[in-house]
DNA sequence: GTGAAAGCGCTAACAA
DNA sequence: TTGTTAGCGCTTTCAC
């Protein structure tokens, strides 16, 4: 039983409510968790005390009693990259929804991730966890399984866990189709560095699928169109600046994602090489800012993986489906003002180009 | 004591190692967490039979114990912005480095934000809250108190809790007083829309801020000049055709945020007016992809206000600092290529825009 | 449909 | 420095 100033600070404890309702502490615990075998006067009764008293049990002794935590955590290689954190955005809403928490873990580097697998933080914290594009190594899957709890990977395969994305390949494929389609024959590629060590699927996905996808449609290669800088904006401009001093131009660049494509975009500006006329530019993702700068790209429903991640995991919680769950979702070619045939260039005096795009920012 | 098998499954409870140990569980439980009156040599058997059963305390149990959750809260009124993101990236790195747990909370909108102070949900789940932007309303403020635990504030004010943001009225000085000694008489704002419910401290300091920044610069105004719509880059390109419908056009506009700013550039640049030349724009905060459209802006330290609000909270939970410290950070002109002295624009025909902003996406 | 009682696995006084 | 002893506040059999 509690002080009265615990129980007017709402720290009631179920025995007050027990009391107040004139019923016992199991019963309480019933009623108020939604559970059978509790009358409707009853839990009426309960509930009116548990509102009075300002009722809310204690998740520890729950959890301690129950074994259950209704949190769940997700794991994110990087938290400052539009992808990861749009998904989290949708896991978290999902997962609020049905009255659990979420434990939001962000790997950052190597380090990080060592760490991460090393001490599984999130160990008997969590009923269930979400990971975003991580690439699970073999000893780490191992030490995920100790968790104890289902696992839902989002962007990346992984064995015993249930997974949703997009397929990258053909996503690929789209891209360099449409390139084709347009007329270009020499297409090249800005990947993003994979070597801050956080082994992660999807990067290498988009890489290999160019590769065949340009074999598919027959079209030229050549190692100096493929270029690989650290990942994001500067990175693909500074891929974009080795790519202009090749022997030989491609007169289309696919971009691993987004953000490497408008690092592109701005050297070629700089550059002062007209986008689409001189060189056609694709990104991948369908990033928030593509439509600013006109970007054309192929398109995936990022939020939607969290949800349906999040929907997954809940519903492996409750028995209700299979845990190995593998969704694949569809990606889409969304056509903007950065592609065009090649040569479509209209020769122009430098002067005439817009000041912001002059300068050096 | 445990199974044989429970062990195996890396669920030791204390007794295991205390017996592994030949110590109580008592002296167990002050090893583990390094809390002192135990001797070195009793610390190093403990931690090697803690070891070597892969024990780890329950959280729920120490929970439950001690009171502590060893957990802090994050709430943000939003997922999909940069800042908000940015700022959580800064909470978790060091509330992760302290050995806590970062638990998120989106509010989302209106019914979200009073879903969130009429369950509080955080309730008895954290050891402290940090508050993104969220201008605490009177009876907000009771509740946040009665979760018992010290609150921060990040971007807004707030009584009786710690905060750290900027000094946006300066911040909005520093863009008008730049526009000004550029030549600018007449300046335009665009603002968000604060209709979401979703009080927020931020955008009204800025907007009442532009008005006396440009009253104490003597400058011309204009309610034309003033546009309020959704915020974000629709709403800021909406503003900005609203705008262009004046009686008289303003030579400079700034926005409350760099993300209104993109959509005032692409608006512009669809209308073919020359950016810095016809119109000077300004944005704020310093956005990611502020450099890739050479936007002129204020920037503003985000990650370090998450990083300092945290430190804060932390501090405040071992009593070792003012729960109630204020700190403010600098922002700083950014100068890129979207600014200019007013008229600075050459006549260019129009066909000569580079294609990729002629497009509508 | 409801109650009694036995934990869940720790931490923290207090003793020794 | 270490051990003993009570809880922490629930949930959950198992009776009734």
């Amino acid at each position: 039983m509690s002080s009265r100033s615990d129980i007017a600070a709402g720290r009631a404890s179920i025995f007050d409510v027990a009391s107040r309702a004139r019923v016992s502490p199991a019963t309480v615990s019933r009623a108020l968790r939604g559970a059978p075998n509790v009358s409707a006067a009853t839990r009426e009764r309960v509930a009116a005390a548990a509102r009075e008293l300002a009722y809310v049990a204690s998740p520890a002794a729950s959890r301690l009693a129950s074994g259950r935590t209704t949190t769940i955590g997700i794991v994110v290689p990087f938290m400052d990259r539009w992808f990861f954190m749009r998904v989290v955005q949708g896991v978290e809403a999902v997962v609020r929804a049905a009255g659990y928490d979420l434990l939001l873990y962000n790997l950052g580097d190597m380090t990080g991730r060592e760490r991460f697998f090393d001490r599984m933080p999130l160990q008997r914290k969590v009923d269930g966890v979400i990971m975003v594009d991580v690439a699970i190594q073999p000893g780490e899957q191992v030490q995920l399984q100790e968790l104890g709890v289902p696992v839902t990977v989002v962007g990346g395969a992984a064995l015993g866990v249930g997974t949703v994305g997009i397929d990258d390949a053909e996503g690929v494929r789209m891209a360099v189709r449409h390139l084709a389609h347009l007329g270009h024959r020499r297409i090249g590629m800005l990947c993003g560095q994979l070597a801050d060590g956080l082994a992660r699927d999807v990067p290498g996905q988009r890489r290999d699928s160019f590769h065949r996808a340009v074999a598919e449609a027959g079209l030229e290669t050549s190692p100096e169109w493929v270029l690989i800088e650290p990942w994001g904006v500067a990175g693909g401009a500074a891929a974009t600046e080795r790519l202009l001093c090749a022997r030989r131009l491609p007169t289309a660049l696919l971009a691993e994602s987004d953000e490497i494509a408008f690092g592109a975009l701005r050297t070629l500006r700089l550059a002062g090489l007209d986008v689409p006329g001189r060189m056609s530019v694709m990104g991948f993702d369908d990033h928030d800012m593509a439509g600013i700068v006109n970007l054309t790209t192929i398109a995936q429903p990022v939020l939607e993986q969290g949800e349906i991640a999040a929907t997954l995991l809940l519903e492996a919680l409750q028995d209700r489906a299979d845990p190995f769950a593998r969704v694949t979702l569809p990606t889409r070619l969304v056509i903007r003002g950065s592609t065009a045939p090649p040569g479509s260039w209209a020769a122009r005096p430098d002067d005439t180009a817009p000041a912001v795009d002059r300068a050096t920012g």
